[in-house]
RNA sequence: GCACCGUUGGUCCAGUGGUAGGACAUUAGCUUCCCAAGCUAAUAGCCCGGGUUCAAUUCCCGGACGGUGCACCA
C-alpha cells in the first residue's frame, strides 16, 4: 500500500501534480512534471513500437476538436448526455431519464428534452428512489460529458472536444483506406488527448477531464481475415470471465491465449490476439503480473454494438482499475458514418473469381411514361425497377401493377409490360462493397503511468538505511542513467564525470549529472525517480596506465561493475533495450562493495 | 453534483485574534574514495473572496482545490 506516499513522491520529484495551482487548481487536470513527462513519453514510444511498428500499422494525428455532425453519427451527442434530477429532500442526484423509463415504460427517455422529462416526472408522481420524496417540480439538468465549443467567429458552428481518439480514425476512414490501397486488413493507431467533462473527477490520474489515449483500430474483413494467433498462442494470461464474476466465489482462469480462444472463453480470435500482444507488452513495460488481469465485460455493461469485450485491469492501492479495453465493435462505427457522412465507408472486396449473375432489369420507355403520368413518371419508373428486383414474375403478364406515393397520396397504376422493357441480363460481378469490422484495443496512458509507478514503488534497506525506489523498466524510466564524480573536491574526477555525461548525452541517452551532496544522497535521489543505472567516476578509474574506467551501479541490487569509459555508451544502450546487468558484470567484473540491500515485503 | 472532513515554506506537520515554528528537502561553502553522515550559512509559507474586529493565517459566510461516502463513469 503506497498510495499517499506515491502521491507525495510524484509531487515532490516531478512526476505529476494538479494543474493550475497558482489559480486555485482545476479539478480533473494534471500536469506531468519533468520525470512524469519523460516516463509518459517513453511509455508511448514503447506502445508505438509494439502496436504500430511491430504490427505494421500506421499512426495518424487527427484534430481534437470535431464538428457536431461527427458526434451525431457516433452517438456521443445522445449517449453522452445525461439528464439529472436532484432530490430536494435528501440531496441525491438521479438519472431522470432512467426514473421516467421505470415509471412510464417509455424506452429511450434519454432522447427526450429536459422539459418533457420534467413534465413526465410531474404527471407520473415520480418519487426519489433514495428517500421517497416526490420529485415533481425539480429541475432536470442536462449534462453532456463532452466539452462544447464554437468553431469560428460569432455563432460559428458547434463543435466538441473529442471524448475518445477513435472517432478521428473512423471519420477519416474513406481516405485512410486509400492509403491502405483498399485492402483489408489494416490498422490505424493514434496517441493523443481526449476530453470528458466528468461530474466528479477523482483519484489522481485515474479519472481526468483531459487524458491521453493510445488506440488501435484494426479494420478487418470478418469473413476472411484471421489474426496471426500463433504468435501469441502460448502467452499466459489471467482471465476473469463474465461467468466467474457472476459466481459467488468465481475464480480466475489462468490459461494461454491459444486455449482461451479455442475453448471459446474469448469469443473473437482477434480480441484474443490483442490480449496476448497486450499481455507481453504490459510485462515489458513493468506491470506486475500478479496485480493484473483481463476482465470480461458483463452482458449489462457491454455497449450494444460490442459482441465481446475485455478490459485489462491492474490493481492499484487495493482497487482494480481499468487500464485498457479490447472490443470487437463490428461494423457499428463505420456503418454509422457511412449513413451520416458524405463519403463511402466501405471497401471493395474482390471475388476470387468474377461471378456472373442474372439480374432482372427494366429500361422504361420514358416517352410513354412521361406524357401519361407527368410528375409521377420518375416515381413510376423507380417502382418498376424495384419490382423487377423483387418479383421478376410480375412482368410476365401483359400489364404490370405498381404503387407510388405515400399515405393518402398513394396511387396504383397499371403499365403495359412492353413499356417497362423488362429483361434478364447476365452481369459480371468482380466483387462487392463491404463494411469492415473493427477490433479496438484502447489504452489509457495516464492510468498505465499510475499503474507502473504503483507497481514499481518499493522500499528496502541499503546498508541498514531505509530506502524508497522505483523499480521501473530501463526502457520506461525517465532517465537512462546518472553520472557522478565520487567526491566533489577532486578536479580530475569532476572533469571526467562532466565529460562522460556529455558523451552519453551525445550518444542519445537521457542522462542526469549530479555533484551535490554525498555519493549516497545522490544514489538515493536517482533511486527515487527510478533511474536504472548510476555511473560514478572514482580514483581507481583514472589512476594507473590502463584505459579510464567508471563504476556502473544497478538500482535495485546496488551491485556495481567496472566498465571502460570507451564502452559505456554502448553498454548503457544495450541495458536499456534488454541487456542484463549480470551479463555486464560477467564481462567486465564486479566492484566489491560492502553495501547490502534487503527487500522487505 | 450532494454530504462529511481538510487546506500553514518544495514536501510532511505543529501553532496563534497582534502575520508564524520544526523536520526533511533545496542552494552555497567546508569535509568526504561508494550508499539520505557531519559542520556553517542561506532561500522559502498561513488557498481565494467577502464579513465581524482597532487588528483575521486564526472566528463567520461563500468559492476553489483535495480526501472519503453517495450519485455519475456512453
Amino acid at each position: 500500500m503506497a498510495g499517499a506516499e506515491l502521491v507525495e513522491l510524484a509531487k515532490r520529484r516531478g512526476f505529476f501534480f494538479g494543474a493550475n495551482g497558482a489559480y486555485g487548481g482545476t479539478a480533473g487536470f494534471y500536469t506531468f512534471g519533468p520525470q512524469g513527462a519523460a516516463l509518459k513519453r517513453n511509455l508511448e514510444d514503447a506502445w508505438r513500437d509494439r502496436f504500430t511498428l511491430q504490427e505494421g500499422n500506421r499512426e495518424i494525428e487527427a484534430p481534437t476538436v470535431m464538428p457536431e455532425a461527427v458526434f451525431e453519427a457516433s452517438g456521443h451527442l445522445e449517449g453522452f448526455d445525461d439528464l439529472l434530477v436532484e432530490c430536494g429532500e435528501c440531496g441525491e442526484s438521479h438519472r431522470a431519464d432512467h426514473l421516467v423509463e421505470d415509471a412510464t415504460g417509455i424506452e429511450d427517455a434519454e432522447a427526450l428534452p429536459g422539459e418533457e422529462v420534467e413534465e413526465l416526472i410531474r404527471e407520473h408522481d415520480v418519487a426519489c428512489p433514495s428517500c421517497g420524496s416526490p420529485l415533481a417540480g425539480r429541475d432536470v439538468e442536462d449534462f453532456n460529458l463532452m466539452f462544447a465549443t464554437d468553431i469560428g467567429p460569432g455563432d460559428g458552428q458547434p463543435g466538441y472536444l473529442r471524448p475518445e481518439t477513435a472517432q478521428g480514425i473512423f471519420v477519416e476512414f474513406p481516405r485512410l483506406k486509400e492509403y491502405a490501397r483498399g485492402s483489408l486488413p489494416f490498422g490505424i493507431t493514434q496517441i493523443g488527448p481526449a476530453y470528458r467533462n466528468e461530474i466528479s473527477p477523482r483519484g489522481g490520474l485515474l479519472r481526468l477531464r483531459e487524458f491521453t489515449q493510445a488506440e488501435l483500430e484494426q479494420f478487418i474483413d470478418p469473413e476472411a481475415d484471421e489474426p496471426p494467433l500463433e504468435r501469441v498462442e502460448d502467452v499466459e494470461v489471467r482471465l476473469y470471465p463474465a461467468t466467474a464474476q457472476d459466481e459467488e466465489d468465481g475464480e480466475y482462469l489462468d490459461t494461454t491465449v491459444g486455449e482461451a480462444v479455442s475453448e471459446g472463453v474469448i469469443g473473437s480470435p482477434w480480441v484474443g490476439y490483442y490480449l496476448g500482444v497486450a499481455q507481453e507488452w504490459y510485462e515489458r513495460v513493468g506491470v506486475d503480473t500478479d496485480r493484473f488481469r483481463f476482465r470480461q465485460h458483463l452482458a449489462g455493461e457491454r455497449a450494444h454494438y460490442a459482441a465481446d469485450c475485455w478490459d485489462a485491469e491492474s490493481e492499484v492501492d487495493g482497487d482494480w482499475i481499468e487500464i485498457a479495453g479490447f472490443a470487437y465493435r463490428g461494423d457499428y462505427d463505420l456503418s454509422k458514418h457511412d449513413a451520416y457522412g458524405d463519403d463511402s465507408f466501405t471497401v471493395f472486396k474482390r471475388y476470387d473469381e468474377p461471378k456472373t449473375v442474372e439480374r432482372a432489369t427494366v429500361d422504361p420507355d420514358m416517352s410513354v411514361l412521361g406524357p401519361e403520368f407527368g410528375g409521377d413518371a420518375a416515381a413510376v419508373a423507380e417502382a418498376l425497377e424495384t419490382l423487377a428486383g423483387r418479383d421478376p414474375d410480375a412482368f410476365e403478364d401483359e400489364t404490370v401493377t405498381v404503387e407510388v406515393g405515400e399515405g393518402d397520396e398513394r396511387e396504383t397504376h397499371e403499365i403495359d409490360a412492353d413499356v417497362a422493357n423488362f429483361s434478364i441480363e447476365a452481369v459480371t460481378e468482380n466483387g462487392e462493397h463491404i463494411t469492415p469490422h473493427v477490433v479496438e484495443p484502447s489504452f489509457g496512458v495516464g492510468r498505465t503511468v499510475q499503474t507502473l509507478l504503483a507497481h514499481a514503488y518499493e522500499t528496502d534497506e541499503v546498508d541498514g538505511e531505509e530506502r524508497t525506489y522505483l523499480s521501473l523498466a530501463p526502457e520506461i524510466a525517465p532517465r537512462d542513467a546518472a553520472v557522478f564524480p565520487l567526491v566533489t573536491n577532486d578536479e580530475p574526477l569532476t572533469d571526467l564525470a562532466g565529460r562522460v555525461a556529455a558523451d552519453l548525452r551525445e550518444a542519445g541517452l537521457a542522462v542526469a549529472y549530479d555533484d551535490s551532496g554525498s555519493i549516497g544522497r545522490r544514489y538515493r535521489r536517482q533511486d527515487e525517480v527510478g533511474t536504472p543505472f548510476c555511473v560514478t567516476v572514482d580514483r581507481d578509474g583514472i589512476e594507473g596506465d590502463g584505459p579510464e574506467t567508471v563504476t556502473v551501479r544497478e538500482r535495485d541490487s546496488a551491485a556495481q561493475a567496472r566498465v571502460p569509459v570507451a564502452d559505456l555508451a554502448d553498454e548503457l544502450a544495450a541495458l536499456r533495450t534488454g541487456g542484463t546487468f549480470d551479463d555486464l558484470i560477467d564481462r567486465y567484473g564486479a566492484v566489491e562493495t560492502d553495501v547490502e540491500t534487503t527487500t522487505e515485503n
